[in-house]
DNA sequence: ATAGGGTTAG
């Protein structure tokens, strides 16, 4: 390695050599340490000797992108200390590695040091700030960033940077996200007003988007004619935002019309806007429809890739067309695509629904041709078939199996053992992986698991032992559902027992648990029975009842 | 900086 003691005195230039060479390999191929490097970055700065502003931030990304994000604060400390010139760039490149772990108090302080060492952040600094606070859905702390960055506040900790076009468009976009569109609005039209922040394109989509997510379609074509009007022109973005707006709102016939119609003004589809169309139609159960637009991409020179391709396969899975869904996963290879772990799930468990064993099995021998491992998912698909057919010993047997396969069983896993065992009334069995399960197993039961089993209990008239399960929640902070209530108030209905069902009412009011019909189908027939109508009433006061038929 | 699929237990 080089030493700053060696014949000629150590330059900038003979650390940039170094270091040039060092971030990849030496000159003999040996693979350098990033603690060798860090250890020259400091050795060469004892001396004043700093690397350049390009080579320092090199060694800060490597450091982040390879999670030693906390080595790369110290680098950049200990040339700070040194007196050498840190600069934004290699600032920078640590916020975005601070900002990739969530860690918003160190990126604060670093700011923060960057003021006091007189170093200058730039738009790029406040870009990595916003976007990363957007990211994680801290829109509010993003807006403080943004009023602090332009100095708006008067206060002594403005760093008076304009922010850009491409600024406003995070923020916006954040705040779509996370439903604050009206917000949106107010920044686009104050961008507006300011010097090089036209919006663009992208500042629509991102509007458009909000609205469309929030349902209001109407107000999401309102600014599609406006950024029309104002000669920003629309793109594929903009159109797939809409068509899948409309999809996902159950307009389907508007989004087709909306999609000819742009079509017809030049603007082509691709294959996401496929995508959400094949999804509508068959989330609609029109697969003929479906079917259609899959064959119309070929001749809109528009080629399926593989989510359009997933997407009709599952659409016909769930439709239980395994034959035609085989026979577009055929296709798909063809077409050079590989099925991916969830297309093969999705096949698996049309296979197992359908009861065609032969058929999973053989979906799994190709997978482990196409090198694609079964994951968790696939085995709870297996496990989940074998014990509904009441076939436990290899449903066991899987689960072994799953687990030399350094997969763990979860709360899915168990789910689907204890469902099998409380539809064959083995209590017993059901009762013993749920105390396995809590116990030695560290896998917590949630809400799903209590149902199933205060379902069963009171299905088999044992009332108390339900009651008891329940207790076991509140201790173990598992809160109930609407779901919950109804498999209890259903066995207490059963024997009649009145005042505790009164008391668990008052429970569904603490809990917020919304009663839905089956509550009311429960409660309306019984408590009428026994003249307790008055009770009814005041339970449902204050209640929308939902019609959900779940 | 902006658009699509998300599969397994009640």
């Amino acid at each position: 390695m080089l030493k700053p003691d060696s014949e000629s005195p150590p330059n900038e230039i003979t650390v940039n050599i170094a270091m040039a060479g060092l971030l990849w390999r030496d000159r003999t191929g040996r693979s350098v340490s990033d603690e060798e490097i860090i250890g020259l970055v400091s050795k060469f700065g004892e001396c004043g000797v700093f690397p350049s502003v390009v080579r320092l931030t090199q060694l800060i990304t490597k450091l982040c992108r390879t999670g030693k994000s906390d080595r790369a604060w110290d680098v950049i400390h200990n040339v700070m200390k040194l007196g050498g010139d840190v600069q934004a760039p290699s600032c920078n490149a640590l916020l975005a590695g601070l900002g990739r772990q969530q860690n918003f108090q160190k990126m604060n302080k670093l700011l923060a040091e960057m003021k006091e060492n007189g170093i200058q952040p730039d738009i790029i600094t406040f870009g990595i700030l916003v976007n990363h606070l957007c990211k994680f859905r801290r829109v509010d702390e993003a807006l403080e960033v943004f009023e602090k960055m332009s100095g708006e506040r008067e206060s002594d900790d403005g760093f008076s940077v304009k922010p850009d076009t491409i600024l406003y468009n995070t923020l916006i976009d954040g705040l779509c996200k996370v439903g604050r569109q009206e917000q949106g609005l107010g920044l686009l039209e104050k961008m507006k007003l300011e010097q090089g922040c036209a919006p663009t394109t992208a500042t629509y989509n991102c509007l458009i988007d909000g609205f469309c997510k929030s349902g209001e379609i109407g107000r999401a074509h309102e600014l599609f004619d406006q950024m029309n009007k104002e000669g920003v022109p629309p793109n594929v973005i903009t159109l797939n935002t809409l068509v899948d707006g409309m999809c996902k709102h159950g307009r389907i016939n508007s989004a087709m019309e909306f999609f000819n119609e742009m079509q017809g003004k030049g603007l082509k589809g691709n294959a996401v806007t496929y995508t959400a169309l094949i999804n509508a139609f068959c989330n609609a159960n029109n697969i003929d429809k479906a079917m259609q637009l899959f064959n119309e991409m070929s001749k809109a020179e528009c080629s399926p890739d593989a989510i359009v391709y997933y997407t009709l396969i599952s659409g016909l899975t769930q439709a239980g067309k395994l034959d035609d869904a085989s026979f577009v996963a055929t296709v798909m290879k063809k077409a050079g695509f590989c099925l991916d772990i969830m297309s093969y799930n999705i096949l698996i468990g049309g296979f197992c629904s359908k009861n065609k064993l032969d058929e999973a099995y053989e979906m799994l021998k190709e997978m482990e041709q196409a090198g694609v491992k079964p994951d968790g998912i696939t085995y709870n698909t297996l496990i989940s078939y074998f014990s509904e057919n009441g076939d436990f010993m290899t449903a066991h047997r899987v689960m072994r199996e799953m687990i030399s396969d350094r997969l763990v069983p979860t709360v899915v896993t168990y789910g689907a053992l204890i469902h099998a065992y409380c539809l064959v009334g083995k209590l017993d069995e059901a009762m013993k992986i749920f105390r396995d399960m809590s116990s030695g197993l560290r896998v917590p039961p949630n809400t799903v698991i209590y149902n199933i089993l205060v379902d069963a209990l009171c299905k088999n008239r044992k009332v108390e032992v339900a009651l008891s399960l329940m207790d076991d929640m509140k201790d173990k902070g598992v809160r109930p559902n609407t779901n919950t209530f109804n498999a209890m108030l259903k066995g207490l209905k059963e024997i009649n027992w009145l005042e505790k069902a009164f008391e668990l009412m008052d429970q569904m009011t603490e809990h917020a648990c919304n009663p839905d019909y089956i509550t009311m189908e429960i409660l309306t027939d019984w408590l009428s029975a026994v003249g307790e109508t008055e009770k009814l009433r005041s339970f449902v006061q204050g209640y929308e009842v939902s019609a959900s038929t779940a």
